[in-house]
RNA sequence: GCUGACGUAGCUCAAUUGGCAGAGCGGCUGAUUUGUAAUCAGCAGGUUGCGGGUUCGACUCCCGCCGUCAGCUCCA
């Protein structure tokens, strides 16, 4: 058969004709020396391939270096370290049983099935003998097997053989082997061991077999690994920067909240500086719904089961509630609210509604309680006792548009802000739903409509809205780019229908109304969480629980600082005067450690000429001296303005 | 919920093979009255998470509970 020539667009737009099943390592040698350089693999179209695999087919084609900005690159280094770690791990423990091990986004990991879990002393080993293997250069060889063989070779690999099984008729099974370890694995691998060699293992922590609580937990070991040195450094860097800003650290250091033992888990203190920020955080956002037409309302926050009966919460979300409370005398049980949307439901439901009327839009930052698995628990990003900033908008079908609109205007101006960069998902009809089909085309072309509008980029998640409606889901990204769950915007069908929704149309005619639950922060919990990391604790003036903290050199001062204490509380800014007998040094240390914008200290100079000498919060200038009345405005402006600062 | 590690003063952490529970910071008191990131001294502060057990003796070893932390498919 003679072989027609295959054509490979090169990233420059050339075209070469080669050899069918050439490897794209004797492509290199042969027609482009300078183009492979340094290559580890290299790319068909989408499809990542060894140096060392045929190619046959025609396509776009390029070689991937050693460059850590290129993530395909990337992922073939981290699949590669993995199969490393998984050689070390076999050459300590040869009966340790191997799971899956991929590249993952930050790097790679690896499932063994071992007697005793990995300590911290058993990762450094580890790690040792991991450089044993890229010293000695391995390798990676990739072979095509057939299943009976496939099956021979890992006999004694349970999980393995469980994958092989899965794998279907005619497709081709591939095994790597390196030094001594062998792996069912589709691959592709760089040519060698020797070619990892910036790696770090991080952890290690138990995981199920395939994620499954019912399947063996393996132990599995997490690591990231680059090209560079320098990049493997930055990495780590990060991680530390992320554990800087933990915000279960911060708020300890800042005394903002507390979890009491003796209280109950995922249940959040708010200490007075921390319930400052939420308060803020509410006063913004509730002057904002007045100027935007929502209407306030609070509802109980223990309900009849009735209630979530007929909201099928009782069927749909019983395990997340809080047990029954049983009352003397009644029937009927009592349960704490793990949501709000039933109680709104009924206040809407609790008189005859006009077509004029709507949109009626309902919030609430109300408490809601739900019993989340223990082990998901984490601080105040998951708890047990959430505060939503919660709204329900009952409209009109031609209504949705403009409300969906609204609220996306709404994250926009709530979310810059605070200087948080975010991004939409949209969520569209899952295969398991109810209503027509009529009704989700028309409520998911609202929902786009209106996202283009805005003019937002948005990915789609097909297939991940609830049974009960479409959604978007806003993430926000922190300072050092950790994606955040935030606000969301959720149409629903049922809800409506169950509590009998109507409203009196202009025919006369009753009409089902549309339902959309929407929240702006999520939850305050969660979102100050977010904030905490995002700031690492240092709030901008508009949010900082204490702005101003004042320090008169000598006790002779501390009349004149409370004078401007109280002058500053006057123009509603937060302020405190630090009258410890303490050095100024030592005070202004404090001051800065608890991250307070401004510290302003009053000596004799200040207190003769009416000024203060003003030290702000990461300024470049140490101190400036200013008059009162400035120093007074400038704190007031910021504060108005929601400087970011 | 499950697996593992951990739980000592308000905080951060010590305490040898099972042998008198400590330090720094913080707090209080006193002295100092301070000019830009920690003044000095003294004092108080503990049922070692809770409950059992082993032992002459338990922070230490064993069991149970509570809590914290990491993780629990980003599919060979």
């Amino acid at each position: 058969m003679s072989a027609e020539k295959l054509r490979l667009v090169l990233p420059d737009g050339r075209e070469v004709e080669v050899e069918p099943g050439i490897s794209a390592r004797d492509l290199a040698t042969k027609h482009d020396g300078g183009l492979a350089e340094n290559a580890i693999a290299a790319k068909l179209d989408e499809e990542i391939i060894d140096l060392g695999r045929p190619i046959v087919r025609s396509g776009r084609f390029r070689y991937l270096g050693e460059d850590d900005s290129d993530v395909d690159a990337l992922y073939v280094l981290r699949h590669s370290t993995a199969h490393v770690l998984a050689t070390a791990v076999r050459m300590i423990w040869p009966n340790a049983g191997i799971g899956f091990g991929p590249p993952i986004a930050e790097g790679f990991y690896y499932d063994f099935d071992v007697e005793q879990p990995f300590t911290p002393e058993d990762l450094a080993r580890i790690e040792e003998v991991m450089a044993e293997v890229v010293a000695a250069g391995e390798v990676f060889e990739r072979r095509e097997v057939d299943r009976a063989e496939a099956r021979d070779l890992f006999a004694d690999d349970p999980y393995k053989l469980e994958r092989l099984g899965e794998i279907p008729e005619g497709d081709t099974i591939s095994v790597y082997r390196d030094g001594k370890f062998l792996d069912l694995c589709r691959g592709p691998h760089l040519p060698s061991t020797a070619l990892v060699k910036n790696f770090k293992l991080l952890h290690a922590a138990g995981a199920y077999w395939r994620g499954d609580e019912r399947r063996p937990m393996l132990q599995r070991i997490y690591g990231t690994s680059f090209f560079e040195k320098k990049h493997l450094e930055e990495h780590l860097q990060r991680l530390e920067e992320a554990r800087r800003r933990d915000h279960r650290m911060l708020g300890k250091e800042l005394d903002l909240f507390s979890i009491q033992d003796d209280v109950g888990p995922g249940l959040i203190h708010w200490h007075p500086k921390g319930a400052m920020i939420q308060f803020l955080l509410r006063r913004f956002l509730e002057d904002e719904l007045l100027r935007r037409g929502y209407d306030f309302v609070y509802t109980p926050h223990i309900s009849r089961e009735t209630l979530f009966r007929r909201s099928g919460h009782l069927q749909a979300y019983a395990e997340v509630m809080f047990p029954s409370m049983e009352m003397e005398g009644e029937k009927e049980n009592y349960r704490v609210k793990p949501m709000n949307c039933p109680s709104h439901m009924e206040i809407y439901a609790s008189r005859q509604r006009s077509y004029r009327d709507l949109p009626i839009r309902y919030a609430e930052i109300a408490s809601d309680y739900r019993n989340e698995k223990s082990g998901t628990l984490h601080g105040m990003l998951r708890v047990r006792g959430l505060t939503m900033d919660d709204a329900h908008i009952f409209c009109r079908p031609d209504q949705v548009e403009d409300e969906i609109y609204g609220m996306l205007d709404l994250v926009d101006y709530v979310y810059s802000t605070f200087g948080l960069q975010y991004r939409l998902d949209f969520a569209t009809r899952p295969p398991k739903r109810i209503g027509a089909d009529e009704v989700w085309d028309e409520a998911e072309a609202a929902l786009r409509s209106a996202i283009e509008r805005r003019k937002l980029t948005y990915a789609v998640d097909p297939g991940g809205g609830a049974f009960y409606g479409p959604k978007i889901d806003v993430k926000f990204l922190d300072a050092i780019g950790r994606e955040w769950q935030g606000s969301t915007i959720q149409l629903d069908f049922v809800l409506p229908e169950r509590f009998d929704l109507s409203y009196v149309g202009a025919d006369n005619q009753r009409h089902r109304p549309v339902m959309i639950h929407r929240a702006i922060y999520g939850t305050l919990e969660r979102f100050v969480g977010g904030l905490i990391e995002h700031f690492a604790g240092t709030f901008p003036t508009w949010l900082a629980p204490v702005q101003v903290r004042l320090l008169p050199i000598s006790d002779e001062l501390t009349a004149t600082a409370r004078e401007l204490r109280d002058r500053l509380r006057a123009a509603g800014l937060r302020a405190e005067v630090d009258e410890r007998a303490e050095t100024l040094s030592y005070r202004i240390r404090d001051g800065e450690l608890q991250k307070i914008p401004y510290l302003a200290v009053i000596g004799q100079r200040e207190a003769e000429a009416g000024t203060v000498a003003v030290r702000k919060r990461g300024a470049e200038k140490k101190q400036v001296v200013m008059p009162v009345p400035e120093f007074v405005e400038q704190v007031a402006e910021e504060d108005r303005t929601r400087a970011l600062n």
